[in-house]
DNA sequence: CGGCGACTTGGACAGTGTCCAAAGCTGGAG
DNA sequence: CTCCAGCTTTGGACACTGTCCAAGTCGCCG
């Protein structure tokens, strides 16, 4: 479709630094739902020398600029999602944090105005909360009892 | 209405200590959505030698007991409200982190089948995503060009 | 009251994310 | 093409959240 976001980079007047094209690259990959350390790893397998730091910055700007979305499921690290469009809402499983993307369609319903608390709304998350067909086979092995 | 947390812990076979006494006191106190940490100060103040450890191990407890709810919205610390009937769901101020609760009614729609990807669901969570007003002033303040 | 074993403690430890001074590099000016 | 302002990166220190464990404590039952 339109421009690479190397292109929108460059267009916003960011540098374009290698360290920007290899974690556009890893994102670029279709890899859903990285971790940041995973983004670092690899990025890393192609640039070593590239800073954890570095990573966790380009992520910050790459979300602010609506290029990548941030999730924050139930897991100790933020999620990176690259598939900003079409927006989707996600299943967790709460054992062993595996994500899935809910297919387009399903959405949060709005909430009445009066039920804003004074805050202006910006877009609902549902997390569909589960156990995955994994986790539920390893509890399965586990305890066979019954 | 039914008894309270403490009297569920002992038909349960859960022995009263000084320190599960002392959390559930402070979630009764209707506290909503506290971390861990807050937990932990609170509890302190009335017993002073509690340690994290067991602040952290009671509220996983009481959250499997589902006397208390788990919310992990974007914040650095997972949130424990105590408010667990009726299940409700929140408004998160993505800039100070601030959670109202949203009054029942509003719920998430069901997943259908086909979209489960062989998990089996337990509970959908909606978070609603903004600025709080007390956020959105300060942003008057420090940019008030236009 | 005594003892078993559940519970707590305190500190070490791992993971995630932020910050900053110094060094490096990009991209535009000349 | 060169130069350089200042945007970027680096690496390491640091803060915070949460987990783990061996040792000591104490609730509860007999
Ligand atoms: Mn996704
Ligand atoms: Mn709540
Ligand atoms: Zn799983
Ligand atoms: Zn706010």
């Amino acid at each position: 479709m339109s421009a690479p976001l190397v292109d929108r980079l460059r267009d916003r007047g960011y540098r374009l630094t290698a360290q920007r094209r290899v974690v556009a690259e890893v994102l670029a990959g279709d890899n859903t739902h990285l971790s940041a350390d995973e983004v670092h790893t690899r990025a890393a397998a192609v640039l070593p020398e590239i800073s954890r730091a570095t990573v966790y910055s380009t992520l910050q700007q790459f979300s602010a600029l609506g290029e990548v979305r941030e999730l924050a499921l139930g897991g100790a690290a933020k999620l990176y999602d690259p598939n900003v469009e079409p927006r989707h809402h996600h299943l967790v499983c709460d054992r062993c944090d595996a994500v899935y993307d809910v297919a387009r369609g399903v959405d949060a319903p709005d909430l009445p105005a009066q039920e804003h608390h004074g805050m202006v709304l910006d877009a609902a998350e549902i997390i569909y909360h589960g156990v995955c067909a994994a986790c539920a086979d390893t509890a399965v092995i586990a305890d066979p009892e019954e």
